[in-house]
DNA sequence: TTCTTTGCTGTACACCGTATATTATACACC
DNA sequence: GGTGTATAATATACGGTGTACAGCAAAGAA
C-alpha cells in the first residue's frame, strides 16, 4: 500500500485545513455526495456493483473526477464504512440492567449489517479512527457506565462482544445472499440432492454429523438459521461477561 | 447465480458415478492438482494472486482448460476451502474436561486461518457439505461426548464457538496484512498522526473513547491486539457454553 | 479408417482500477 | 480587464479480470 493514511484521516474527518486560498475550478460534487452515492449504491444493487465507473455514472461525471475527492477505491470505501457507523441510532440507555444495555448494542449493530450487508464485507474489528467509529465506540463504552469493570476489562468485553456479532451476523447476510441466488428454499435444496447425498454421505462415517445434524435441522426448519445462531450466541456472550463480575476484586 | 449446485457437490465428493464409458482426449492433470496448486499459490501469493490466468500458467496449461475441471472459480474456491478443512490435523481427544477439549478445537481453528489467511476471506459458519467440512463436524461434535448436552445445544454451542473464533481469526488475520501493507507499527503510525488526531479527536465530546482507548492501548502495547482479544474472547465463550451446563434439566 | 466424444487452445468481450495527458474553468495579480 | 496559475473534469489507454465461443487435437468406439 502506497496510499497516504494521513490523507485518508484527513478525509474521515472532512480535515479543510490546508488549502486556505481555493483557486481554481469549482467542483461540481462534494465529498458527502460521493460517499452517500456509494452507500446507496451499495444498498441498492450490491457492493459488487460499486464500481468507479457506475458510481460516476450515477453522479453525472467521469469515472476519472471521481479521483479528485478520494485517492482510490478502497479509500471511498472506508468512508462509506465510517458514514454508516456515524448514521446508526443512539438512543439514550434507559436506566436499565448491563445486560439489557448490552443486548440492545448487539441488535443495533446487527441491524446495521442486515440494513447494509455490504458493511458486514468491508468491517473489520481493529479501529479505523474515523469520527463514525469514535462516536460508536464512545456510546458503546458507555452501556458498562456503572458496571463497575475496569477500564481495560470493559474494552475487551466490548470488542468480544462485536467480534461475536460481526461474525454472526456476517454469516447471516452471506446465508440470505446464497438463498437468493441459488433461489431454493433449503427444503427444496436437500430434496433435489437427496439421493448424491445418500450415495456419499455415510451415516457410519459420521455417526454424530449425521444425527446431529438431523436433529439441528429438524428443530430449526433449515440447515442453517442465522437468527436463532445470533439469539442464542448473544445469550451465551451476555452469560460470558456476566462470568466476569464474579472474578472482580471487591465482588 | 445459474451454476448447478449437483455439480459442486459431485467434485465436493470427488463422485465419478456418471461416465462409465469414457471416450476422447485425456485430461493432463486432475481436480486435486488443480485444488492443491490453488491452495499452494494463495498460501504463498495471497487469494488475490490466484486468477484463472496466474494458476493455469503455474499449472502449464492454458487458462480455458481450467474450465474442464471446475465450472468456475467460485467453485474452485469452495472446493480448496472444503480441502482445508479436509487437511485439518484430528487428533483424538484425550480424555478431558470438556472445556479443554472446546479450547482445543477453538486453536485448532484458529491456526487453520493463520497458516492459511485467504480461509478466513472464503469460510462461511454456514454448512457446505462438503467431505472436509463434514469430517470437520464429526470430529468437531465429538467434542461433546459425555456433556449430558442434547443433540440440538451441542450444534448451537459449536457454531456459537465457531462463529466468534471465524470472527476473530478474520481480525487477526486482516490486522496481520494491513500491519504489512502500512509497514509500519502502531507506535509510529500514532506518533506521525498525533497532531492531526490532537486537533480533530476531542477529548470532551469523547471521554470514554479517550480514557479507555488510551489504557487499553497502553495494556496490550498496541491498539488491537489480536492474539489477546483471541484469548480473552475464547475463555467467555467456555464461560458462557459452561453457564449451560446450570440450566440443564436434572442438574 | 471413420465417427464421435472429449480436452485443450486462441481469440474475443465486457468489465475493472487507475496513470497520464489534455482541456475547461475560476481566482489572483498586474 | 487581460493574463498567469492552480484546480477540476475529461478522453484515452494500459494491464488486469472471469469466461463465452469457435476450432483443433487426441483418444476410444464402430
Amino acid at each position: 500500500m502506497d496510499s497516504d493514511p494521513a490523507l485518508l484521516i484527513r478525509l474521515l474527518w472532512r480535515d479543510q485545513s490546508t488549502g486556505a486560498a481555493r483557486q481554481g475550478r469549482k467542483q461540481k460534487l462534494d465529498l458527502d455526495t460521493v460517499i452517500s452515492a456509494g452507500m446507496a449504491l451499495a444498498d441498492s444493487e450490491g457492493i459488487a456493483a460499486v464500481s468507479m465507473r457506475s458510481l460516476a455514472t450515477r453522479l453525472g461525471v467521469t469515472p476519472m473526477s471521481l479521483y479528485t475527492y478520494v485517492p482510490g477505491k478502497d479509500e471511498l470505501l472506508e468512508l462509506m464504512l465510517d458514514a454508516a457507523y456515524r448514521d446508526m441510532p443512539r438512543p439514550d440507555f434507559q436506566p436499565s440492567e448491563w445486560r439489557d444495555r448490552l443486548r440492545t448494542i448487539a441488535y443495533n449493530n446487527r441491524a446495521l449489517f442486515l440494513a447494509h450487508p455490504w458493511v458486514a464485507h468491508i468491517a473489520t474489528v481493529r479501529p479505523s479512527l474515523g469520527p463514525g467509529q469514535t462516536a460508536k465506540y464512545e456510546y458503546e463504552l458507555s452501556a458498562f457506565d456503572g458496571t463497575g469493570l475496569d477500564d481495560v476489562t470493559i474494552d475487551d468485553a466490548l470488542t468480544y462482544l462485536l467480534t461475536f456479532v460481526h461474525g454472526a451476523s456476517r454469516a447471516a447476510v452471506t446465508a440470505r445472499q446464497t438463498a437468493l441466488e441459488t433461489a431454493l428454499t433449503d427444503e427444496q435444496w436437500g430434496e433435489r440432492h437427496a439421493s448424491l447425498l445418500a450415495r456419499v454421505f455415510d451415516d457410519q462415517t459420521y455417526p454424530r454429523a449425521a444425527r446431529i445434524g438431523a436433529a439441528a435441522g429438524q428443530a430449526r426448519g433449515t440447515a442453517y438459521d442465522p437468527d436463532h445462531a445470533f439469539a442464542f450466541g448473544l445469550e451465551r456472550v451476555l452469560d460470558g461477561i456476566a462470568a466476569l463480575f464474579n472474578s472482580m476484586p471487591g465482588a
